[in-house]
DNA sequence: CTGTTAGCGCATTCAA
DNA sequence: TTGAATGCGCTAACAG
């Protein structure tokens, strides 16, 4: 009802002893008989102190907070991550604040603002489609707030980032493909100015050449990410005159509505056409799964990165140079998804 | 490099005035001359200030941010309540902090402190399955921070509520399938004792009653929201001597899995027999479409909860009384999800 | 329009 | 072990 804020001046008022101790007892000081604490906390509950975060981080400097940026939350990759960076996070007695910037760098650059008026002590991130421009995390840098850049590569240079390992994904999983038989090979992929669909067309390549098998330029679709960019795909798929029998998707999102399309042309996935690529969402919940996936581990990353955050809190004076940490997707073949011949 | 942070102090220095001056202007107050407003914005932006927000914060008493709990934010349902929460709360000048309890009490406990301790104006939540125990809640209420529950039912009275007519839905989606001439409809429920699923299963009831059709207890099927549920619940009503002709489905998880097994056994959805219940989860985009939903439309209750919020928290003095805001669902049927015969 | 003064709630230094 | 004093950075009276 009323609003009824209590302080640890209040609590001193009424015990009759000084604030100062007040605040020791609370913070678990040694400084403080053991007596006079238990009767300050005593109190303290009796009467509903509750600690202004405000007032204390504002003294301190330092607020225990990590604020996270990703493009959106409810991607399957990105609440991975983000399960990971809080376990890590609460595991090192640090709060997290999560953010999305819905892939738009203005809302981004928004966040990271607000996250930096609050004076989080660290921002990891994994950065916007839109985002080419980078002073928003120079700013935070300039403020000496270490910043991790996850999952996206990112031009920034001044920041550490964990990566997947792209190329080496895309070979394996092409490679499966070849040692399951396959001669021809398509490639699903993404906008090709990104970074990641240009080192998963490498892996792709390499494999092949390692195999001795031609690359196709043909072979290649590109898509944009959209949810059914996967029909023209598999459309075009379709209009080959030779006999398609494996794809190595890069590209989930189009993965998915490709199979749908697919199965309405009569084609069985993975019995007449094997298919193998990188894969965010939990697809076998849902529909037959017919896709052995390159697990992008979202926690693994973001556990890796929160760790390696929280270090460079804690070494700030040292200003630790940027660290690229590169992790190795595994290849997870599901036995529904091997080829029957 | 260096943490060189600049307060309102430094600017007013450099400019040989006084700090309240600057403060003033950086708040563009109209009480400060648009040539001292415009030297100061100057300054502070070359010296790179950036406002400290914990002391704003902490004198003004108000954070104009408000707290989201969640149980978790990966669940369609949740995330696009997020969405709506954000653009209504951005829209007035309100920040967000989003957090998930994890379907934890004790996870959603410490959330609530920690939210309380960083005095938000607010939180907008949806309680954990194992919440039973409201202390944390009555906490903030005691601290004067209005509290909004959404989406799942909660008996302590004294906070506003947004809801969702479940009642009226299942109602709706049995009567559809009535109207589409089923004869013998099961119900697939959840946990008994949550009042969604009480909800459900009356209004059920009461479209079998209203076209005078018998309510039959062996019809109803209970289970836990469990990924595999729908297996169990699917052979049962395999295993009826009569034939089943339609489902209205309160759980959407069981739904999923139970088409899965349909399919395996030969029934075919929704030829053989017809689906329509309750979703979260964008299904459609996956599956082939074989269930008309009724939407929980997520951003809609999540703008209109924060409507309410920000509504209490403005009328905060006035101690405002709970309001009770039902949501009419709405049945989306899809063509393919229509029983042809 | 601008300056002076005070204090939000807390943590910490220095004395005692 | 405790108290007194100071200030984190900012805003908001009140004066002028």
């Amino acid at each position: 009802m009323e609003n009824n804020t209590i302080t640890i001046h209040d609590i001193a008022k009424t015990l009759e002893i000084d604030s100062s101790t007040v605040s020791r007892a609370l913070n678990n000081s040694d400084r403080v008989s053991l007596k006079t604490k238990k009767k300050i906390l005593d109190k303290a509950n009796e009467l509903g102190y509750q600690r202004n975060l405000l007032a204390s981080n504002l003294r301190k400097n330092k607020t225990n907070t990590i604020g996270v940026v990703v493009p959106r939350i409810s991607r399957h990759f990105f609440s991975s991550a983000i399960s990971g960076i809080e376990k890590t996070a609460f595991n090192k007695g640090y709060n997290v604040i999560i953010c999305q910037s819905l892939e738009q760098l203005e809302r981004e650059q928004n966040l990271i603002d607000t996250l930096a008026a609050n004076r989080v002590d660290g921002v990891i991130m994994s950065i916007s489609m839109e985002t080419f421009n980078y002073n928003h995390l120079e700013k935070l840098k300039k403020n000496g707030t270490p910043v991790l850049i996850f999952d996206r590569h990112c031009n920034f240079s001044v920041h550490s980032t964990v990566l997947l390992d792209d190329f080496q994904g895309a070979f394996e999983a092409t490679t499966h493909l070849i040692n399951q038989g396959c001669k021809n090979i398509v490639h699903f992929s993404g906008p090709s100015n990104l970074k990641v669909y240009q080192n998963r067309l490498q892996g792709y390549k390499a494999a092949l050449e390692k195999s001795n098998m031609n690359f196709e330029e043909k072979y290649v679709l590109n898509s944009h990410l959209m949810n059914n960019d996967g029909i023209l795909l598999a459309e075009k798929v379709l209009k080959f005159s030779e006999k398609v029998d494996g794809i190595f998707s890069a590209n989930d999102v189009a993965a998915i509505s490709a199979m749908q399309r697919f199965k309405k042309a009569g084609i069985r996935i993975p019995e007449d056409i094997a298919m193998v690529g990188f894969s965010n969402e939990p697809i076998s919940s849902v529909i037959e799964p017919a896709l052995s996936t390159i697990d992008q581990s979202g926690s693994k990353m973001g556990k890796i990165g929160t760790e390696l955050l929280i270090e460079q809190i804690k070494n700030k004076s040292k200003l630790a140079k940027p660290e690229k940490v590169i992790i190795k997707p595994s290849l997870l073949i599901r036995e529904s998804s091997l080829r029957k011949r």
